[in-house]
DNA sequence: ATACATACC
DNA sequence: AACTGGTATGTAT
């Protein structure tokens, strides 16, 4: 959404002349901290370096998935009578009614974000990377989950946020979500001061710096939405840029997308977000994955599924839990991602029946060159 | 209705 | 990209 608010990126119609242009995933100068770049240039090498490789490929497969997405939405919006737009629209108007209805401003929520979380813990416990260029990763890619940054830092900042609210959500490793109303009632402070207040707090104990929003519900304090894909189909195929424009055009939403998609766009349109606290949840499933240099040896391949499926059944077990269908992940050498499940007569959990059922799921696809496996049980 | 596969967040 | 887990959706049976 924020990307939607300040409408700069120019994602489609790029002319072919500068392909580097089109690629939008491996380089975003969407990102803080790209001032005083020479952002095409650095775009352009980026590009020149991962024109054909495994992953470039699998990303131009995305893209023209995406177009083709685009087009077939495109031609399913030039098919509409008058009538149906008509039709369409009055069910558009009278949703976004019910759901200005539900508006509740009664409660303050504040989103924070640690600033270059994984760089920044890294650097804490490496104090010589202050001030040089450094990206998290390993096996020739940039990637980001570090097992002793998730100890380190998370545990680093939660018993701050818990000192402002005790059941406070943590959105991922980096981001986490306050509703502060009774301290902003109870202290008689405003949200701003909080949020100054909690900043300085993290700082202070933990050495990591992070942003802080502040709105009646999560979808505002954190300024947040809609994502790559589905920004490009409304900018492409409905001209749609900004929360007006999402209201404006709900009839062709609403003829075009699931009730329930529909729905998600209008809030979006109108600010409307979460103002509970959803109690925890039950876990429903439990997975694990590995990701490897990519190989067809099925001696090896097996050997991982073994670890794997020790693993889940570890993991499973430490909870008390089983599960009755059996899924297994496989990432293909182009980086093509196929699940195949299994839903076996009773729950299971031993590392043993979790590996017989997995064998027979992957051997049905061997031989193959695959770069992940991975198992979840349900 | 159930199982399975995929996309998206 | 990595890894986890949930939801939504579509398809086949």
């Amino acid at each position: 959404m924020s990307k939607m608010v300040k409408s700069e990126s120019s994602s489609s119609d790029v002319p072919l002349s500068k392909p580097w242009q089109s690629y939008q995933t491996v380089y975003t100068n969407a990102k803080a901290g790209m001032d005083g770049v020479e952002k095409e240039k650095v775009q352009r090498i980026v590009y020149e370096m991962s024109k054909g490789s495994k992953y470039f490929e699998n990303e131009e497969r995305k893209e023209a998935l995406m177009r083709q997405r685009t087009d077939n939405m495109r031609e399913r919006l030039g098919k509409l009578s008058i009538t149906d737009i008509a039709h369409y629209q009055k069910i558009a108007e009278r949703r976004i009614t019910e759901l200005e209805a539900t508006r509740d401003l009664s409660r303050i929520w504040l989103h924070v974000d640690m600033d270059a979380f994984y760089a920044a813990v890294e650097t804490l416990s490496n104090p010589s990377l202050k001030g040089k260029p450094m990206a998290v990763g390993g096996m020739s890619m940039i990637s980001t989950a570090n097992y002793e940054a998730r100890r380190y830092g998370v545990r680093a900042a939660m018993p701050v946020f818990q000192r402002y609210d005790l059941n406070f959500i943590s959105a991922s490793l980096d981001e986490a979500y306050l509703d502060i109303t009774e301290v902003c009632r109870e202290r008689d402070v405003r949200s701003d001061e909080v949020a100054e207040e909690i900043r300085r707090s993290v700082f202070e104990e933990t050495g990591l710096i992070c942003s802080a929003g502040v709105g009646p519900n999560r979808l505002l304090a954190k300024i947040g939405g809609i994502g790559k894909v589905t920004e490009h189909i409304l900018r492409t195929a409905f001209e749609i840029d900004t929360c007006k424009d999402l209201l404006e055009k709900g009839g062709f939403l609403c003829a075009l997308f699931s009730p329930s998609s529909a729905d998600f766009f209008l809030s979006v349109g109108l600010g409307l977000g979460g103002t509970d606290t959803p109690q925890a949840r039950l876990r429903k499933s439990m997975s694990n994955e590995r990701t490897f240099s990519a190989t067809e040896d099925e001696a090896f391949l097996y050997q991982k599924l073994a670890e794997l499926s020790h693993i889940l059944s570890t993991d499973l077990q430490k909870e008390g839990l089983r599960g009755r269908t059996l899924t297994l992940k496989l990432k293909t050498a182009s980086f093509e991602v196929q699940t195949r499940a299994v839903t076996l007569p009773k729950c299971i959990c031993s590392s043993e029946d979790i590996l017989l059922h997995a064998k027979k799921l992957l051997k049905a696809e061997l031989p193959a060159s695959l770069r992940l496996i991975g198992s979840k049980a349900v």
